[in-house]
DNA sequence: AAGTGGTCTAGACCACGGC
DNA sequence: CCGTGGTCTAGACCACTTC
């Protein structure tokens, strides 16, 4: 059987990608039928298993949608469930540029709440900033994010104001993302909060505390972050 | 090779159940390491993809944690992300006591935005009633609910007075629910509402809109919840 | 070096849906 | 009936972590 290269693309994403590329393109709509498991197979020359796995993943977000006994369908537009994208990324999926401008930037030893998020040791000091995000001229969110300031020595506030967090973590610290466990409610934002997401007061803003882990399943980053209830919503898949 | 009966639980989800128990009974504590998959497989007499099947669920839902080359471990306990539960088990799973009182329950033709998420022609008449949801005398959520008259003709305010909708899905309609898409956002009550809630003037709610779809993906029922954030929050795990 | 999780094969049978 | 997705096998090699 043919052999992959070693540390190459695995077969499963490779297919995933090719499905979400047909879709991109236009060539598959909403409600169309994607290629069987067993096309799918002998089309990128794989067993059926590994086209299995590469389908279960593009379900889990709502690209596509499984019928036994009749097929696999493209699922509703430009909705990705459950997919943990940097606040670039969900602009640039809706055509809008993004701007960020940092409030603060410090390092402190007295952030409890996020050190004990992080599952450091409670004495450990940490980078703490604020950054108001744009989305095409327009506030968006208010976020706080706190990192352990030994691990991220070097971060400074002119890299931040440069390129996206998610960038300077890959590249310049090697570190992947991989997923983040989340805590969402409502509050109403205190004064400063609303003038700087230009809310009328009362308004209410959804607030998220995210939890981001690396690829190593270790926690690299606490952001609370505060959304203009008007202009961001989150969309969830529950499974049973 | 033992051959399993038809229609019996899978084996995949038969080793979930055995790891499952072993956390609750406490035999297993967050943080220990669960069998490997290798052990799994041969202490469940299946095969190495099937054991990695059942363990793929529970880490997405974090019960376990996998890291290569180091092993599988229970995670944080009593968490379970992205799962879709009835508000009857979400609080049973916190100890809390369900009661619910119908504010509300009627046939109705004009309701555009629901019919429209159940993906119904616009002039299908849809049930639509109300609910307001207590935890241990206190309450939690105002939840409004609509579904397809036609389907569920026989569904009555009695019904629901008696038993959880979920269970009547079930047993009376033969409807299992698989997985719910959902909007999430925040919003101040509107007066009755607050007052249903017991809300002081001003504090917002979180706001959920559900569509649940059966095992066969088609939408069952559309439902709009209005939570007390103090009481109430989402939790939910996203995916890079 | 030993053990772990991650990817993958080349088949098999079952359950379900639509024609 | 045939094609679909769902479950499953009995192996293989790779990449990684721990010792």
């Amino acid at each position: 059987m043919r052999r992959t290269r070693r540390n190459a693309t695995p077969a499963y994403q490779r297919i995933q990608q090719a499905i979400l590329r047909q879709i991109e393109s236009g060539q598959l709509k909403p409600g169309d039928a994607v290629h069987s498991e067993r096309e799918l197979a002998r089309i990128h020359g794989v067993s059926l298993m590994t086209a299995r796995h590469g389908l279960s993943v593009l379900e889990r977000e709502g690209v596509v949608v499984r019928r036994r006994g009749s097929g696999t369908f493209v699922g509703l537009p430009k909705i990705h469930f459950n997919k943990l994208a940097s606040f670039t990324e969900e602009m640039a999926a809706r055509g809008l540029q993004v701007t960020s401008k940092v409030l603060s930037f410090d390092v402190v030893a007295t952030e409890q709440e996020a050190v004990a998020r992080l599952a450091l040791a409670s004495d450990t000091r940490v980078i703490k900033f604020e950054r108001l995000r744009f989305g095409g001229n327009e506030p968006f969110a208010l976020e706080t994010c706190f990192l352990c300031a030994d691990d991220f020595a070097g971060l400074t506030r002119e890299a931040l104001e440069r390129g996206s967090l998610f960038s300077i973590l890959k590249y310049d610290y090697g570190i992947d993302l991989s997923y983040s466990d989340e805590e969402i409610d409502a509050t109403s934002p205190s004064l400063s909060t609303a003038r700087s997401l230009k809310l009328t007061a009362g308004v209410p803003a959804l607030r998220i505390r995210q939890v981001i882990y690396s690829t190593k399943s270790r926690p690299v980053m606490y952001v609370l972050g505060l959304y203009r209830s008007d202009r961001y919503r989150l969309m969830v898949r529950r499974y049973r």
